[in-house]
RNA sequence: GGGUCGUUAACUCAGCCGGUAGAGUAUCUGACUUUUAAUCAGAGAGUCGCGCGUUCGAAUCGCGCACGACCCA
């Protein structure tokens, strides 16, 4: 007890004197049967001072988030889901007892009020309580109500501290619901099924990323967190499923930082009997559409820089792209020599076994990417850079294979894939054999994988889109943490002592 | 992993060259029955992130650590 803050006793002692009174703090019957948001309109005939003529008694439930208290009557500012409105609490319409228990009553606590409409004498409408009943004691105080909340590691640890303060948190999370429920929406409309495969893989594939590991007792056996699905949904293209979509999250044991969190959210699809450039014209229409309805515009800002989301979109060759954007001399280009020469130059480090496709990727990824401010779709990536998509017929040492880049940033990668078996089988070899002895991603052959294409994978396309970097573009969040509900942090170290009661 | 910055009351923040820890909001007491950052009067509230060091004396200076932010790899 003396460790605690003065605020959060008082107000236990508050709770408890309440509770002395025969009060029950935490009923579960009270149940509103309107919300704020539908009753603000009823106020729309009504002048100052009046009250509503109909007398309809309503019921709103939610937190109180403001109070302006007198000596025998007050308002309160009551929040619910759908929005806010104001309750005039007064003696002579409750009564001595019931109001007695009102005067106890905290910025915080989510009460139930019953009661007529009215708007005060500055036009305000509001609910003149006539019965009013404590749902939850609150003991903590929120945070400061003209500056909010403003600690970002706060906001990030105790996000439903946030989500009660800040009301341009709560629009982004409403956002990033109705975008996903949009891309579902989009491809359920042409065809696809959503089906889920496994996050828990005995050999992690689809993606170059370190896994985390994780053991399964009863069967002694290790596994890891999917670093990607891709693998298993192009095992039910083999088994007969034409199109198929997966949202779920991926894990991967690597850095963080502004655009990386450990689990994060990503959309795959798969269409059969497509090639990459139907996966363009898909992405385009529906990020585009997506924006549209959700921001009301294609035209939006990121972080201060301007970016046009209307289709068609920018479709440039890495070739192009390191020519057009980057300014190099196409004549630097025209052969793997000049390419690692020109690597060099840029400082560049050369690894041993790092041939030219990805030497330029690396040029690509040093000269190019941030410069991609507006959509734009980057085709004909490296065969070895590639290992899962299909060659390209005219020049083998390139694939039918795109990555979307936004504000500098991929936003999306699809490719036709890969179905010949005997081609995927020497591209896993070749990855493995080339895995330097210090990489820390061990790369396994997926046999199975393997055996599924051998009975026969028709063609097909298929996209990954990194779904909270959408939401992150689209509601203008700097950090990919703004738009993870509970982004990971460490553990805070010293509130178990500050929440468990003291021992004797 | 490296660099820069931050951590002071529940929240938002001051605190200068090392000399008794400050404000607003919130809280408590009193007044107040149409306020809306309500008002007025008064009061309480701190392990200055943690540890070590320098010093007569450290929120302040030094070193280490923790957590966070941003940038870089």
């Amino acid at each position: 007890m003396s460790e605690e803050s003065q605020i959060l006793a008082q107000r236990k002692e508050k709770a408890e004197s309440l509770a002395a009174l025969g009060v029950n703090l935490y009923i579960n019957s009270f149940k509103p049967a309107n919300s704020a948001k539908e009753l603000l309109p009823k106020g729309e005939g009504l002048g100052p001072q009046d009250a509503d003529p109909e007398g309809a008694v309503y019921s709103v439930a939610g937190r109180i988030m403001a109070m302006r208290k007198f000596g025998k009557a007050a308002f309160c500012t009551v929040a619910d889901t759908s929005g806010q409105i104001q309750i005039y609490v007064k003696l002579d319409v409750l009564g001595e007892g019931i109001f007695e228990t009102f005067k106890k009553w905290d910025i915080g606590d989510i009460v139930g009020v019953e009661g007529t409409l009215f708007k005060t004498k500055v036009g305000e409408l509001s609910i003149q309580a006539a019965k009013i009943v404590m749902i939850s004691k609150s003991l903590r105080p929120l945070p400061d109500k003209w500056h909010g909340l403003t600690d970002v590691e706060t906001r990030y640890r105790q996000r439903y501290v946030d989500l009660i303060v800040t009301p341009e948190t709560r629009e982004t999370f409403r956002k990033r619901v109705e975008i996903i429920r949009l891309v579902r929406e989009y491809l359920n409309d042409q065809n696809f099924m959503e089906v889920e495969t496994p996050m828990m893989q005995p050999i992690p594939g689809g993606a170059t990323a370190k896994p985390f590991m994780t053991h399964h007792n009863a069967l002694n056996m290790d596994l890891y967190l999917r670093i990607a699905p891709e693998l298993y949904l192009k095992r039910l293209l083999v088994g007969g499923f034409e199109r198929v979509f997966e949202i779920n999250r991926n894990f991967r044991n690597e850095g963080l930082s502004t655009r990386h969190n450990p689990e994060f959210t990503m959309l795959e699809f798969y269409q059969a009997y497509a090639t990459y450039t139907d996966l363009i014209t898909l992405t385009e229409k529906m990020i585009s559409s997506i924006c549209e309805k959700v921001n009301g515009t294609m035209k939006i800002t990121y972080q201060g820089t301007e970016v046009d989301l209307t289709p068609p979109w920018k479709v440039l060759t890495m070739d192009q792209a390191l020519v057009e954007v980057a300014g190099i001399d196409p004549a630097a280009l025209v052969d793997d020599a000049k390419v690692m020469a020109l690597a060099k130059e840029k400082g560049i480090k050369l690894e041993e076994k790092a041939g030219p496709g990805k030497v330029k990727t690396e040029l690509f990824e040093l000269l190019v990417e941030e410069k991609l401010i507006n959509p734009t779709f980057i085709t004909s990536y490296p065969t070895e850079v590639s290992p899962l998509a299909r060659r390209n017929d005219q020049d083998p040492t390139v694939t039918d294979r795109f990555e979307l880049f936004i504000t500098g940033r991929e936003l999306a990668n699809g490719f036709s894939e890969l179905n010949d078996p005997m081609d995927q089988l020497g591209r896993f070899e070749k990855q493995i054999a080339e895995r330097g002895d210090d990489d820390e991603i061990h790369p396994e052959l997926d046999a199975d994988y393997i055996r599924a294409l051998e009975y026969g994978m028709p063609s097909a396309a298929g996209e990954g889109i990194g779904i909270d970097r959408l939401v992150m573009l689209l509601t203008d969040a700097p950090s990919i943490r703004d738009v993870i509900l509970f982004p990971h942090l460490k553990p805070e170290t010293k509130l178990q002592q500050e929440v468990l009661p003291e021992k004797p």
